[in-house]
DNA sequence: TATAATTCGATAGTAATACTATTATATTTA
DNA sequence: TAAATATAATAGTATTACTATCGAATTATA
């Protein structure tokens, strides 16, 4: 699997790029150097111009692969998405038990970003951080729905659809399995947030209580056992 | 009541403002017209320029009440929280169940704004979506823990606090009280953010489907019974 | 191997943003 | 009536977020 990793390569909706910044050298430092300045500096601070000149390039060489930061942003958003569903699609394969399936699905989708060796340049655990501060800015626009129909989200929403139909699967009577799936996706992001921040409104301060409450809160919901 | 409301100010940090807009007619305007633009506009193309233009007034004379468009936001937000505080305080006051005052709770927390005429300068319907859309804009920020510091979310935190209590009082035995609090506050604008824009990742499409959802949400986590 | 196509870097330029500073005028208050 | 305060008008600055053009280097193709 191993090297079935190495050259794998996420899939993202080409009309984010004006050129795929995988085919090339340049490419590949842009999208690099851009998680960890983007990581240093913030969103709002991040600029070409301070990009070119960190990777010894152009601002309007950078241009050529990205029409604005906002697409940039939302690459970077969609290739942690898919790498995340990958890891997910590996993790719970073959797994019999929906139950069982579901509780993988959530550890994997709220417990802390490790590193990924099969992708070099790309560090998963800041990329982790940057989606936990500037992923709400991708979609909470006045272009959400022109982008959405052109397919800028489509990774996020088919990881919540496989969460949800996780959940369908565990409990067909539950309700609401969308907004729980879209509770989990989000929330967890906002208690990474809330530990890092606001340490008063959240209980998860250790590795793992991230993954305990939404497991709990999830369970508490649905008509089964966690270990059943 | 009604008169006692008609005299009511919403207490905000001073240290968010340069000027306090509801000193002066002006102010007011500022508050007013703002949150038509930014509803309007959005965040990002929302300027003082621009709110100078339409109020008849100049950009310069905004500044003397706000350093700049972030603080109004804050500004706003805080307005907006204080207020929603308000409407839970008054609406539970005296209840002595607990279960039926944290049931109460969730509902003014998480149903949709309607208009108060108490204060005739601010709508709150507006402002509602305002702060669906924007306010996560507010806090992830690379000065959040300098604002933090300088009490600039107070009144949020003082809400999830208040939530989080009241879900103790009603299950002292369960762990994640913050955690469940702050996921509700920020869960019901997300579910209401999806709801407008991506249908397909929530469950949530009439009036009253958010407050079902977080009601059965949190008693399903709880040892109680909601009618209990 | 010649030539065509592509890629990239460098430079220049523009409109808008997010302010700051100053001055003049109008209004309120002492 | 003078003093203090509030506001409007104007001007100016650094930065941002681009766009356009051109030439050199690299790569692909015939």
């Amino acid at each position: 699997m191993e090297h079935l990793l190495q050259s794998l390569k996420i899939g993202i909706n080409e009309k984010i790029y004006v050129k795929d910044p995988e085919s090339s050298d340049l490419g590949k430092r842009i999208i690099g150097e851009s998680i960890l300045m983007i990581d240093a500096l913030g969103f709002e601070s991040f600029t070409f111009k301070k990009l070119g000149l960190k990777i010894g390039s152009n601002e309007s060489s950078i241009y050529r692969y990205f029409e604005n930061k906002h697409n940039l942003l939302l690459y970077l958003a969609s290739w942690y998405w898919g790498w995340l569903e990958y890891q997910l699609v590996f993790a719970t394969n073959g797994m019999a038990d929906v139950t069982g399936k579901l509780k993988k699905t959530i550890e994997i989708l709220t417990k802390p970003t490790e590193e990924d060796s099969a992708f070099s340049h790309i560090n998963e655990v800041l990329l982790n951080k940057i989606v936990i501060n500037e992923y709400s800015k991708s979609y909470l626009t006045k272009e959400v729905d022109t982008e959405n129909k052109e397919g800028y989200f489509v990774i996020y929403k088919r990881l919540v659809n496989r969460l949800s139909a996780m959940i369908a699967a565990v409990d067909s009577a539950y309700a609401y399995p969308s907004s729980l799936a879209s509770t989990i996706l989000e929330g967890s992001l906002h208690q990474h947030f809330l530990k890092d921040h606001f340490t008063s409104l959240t209980d998860c301060r250790n590795t793992g209580d991230s993954t305990a409450y939404f497991t709990q809160l999830v369970f508490n919901s649905l008509n089964t056992e966690p270990n059943g």
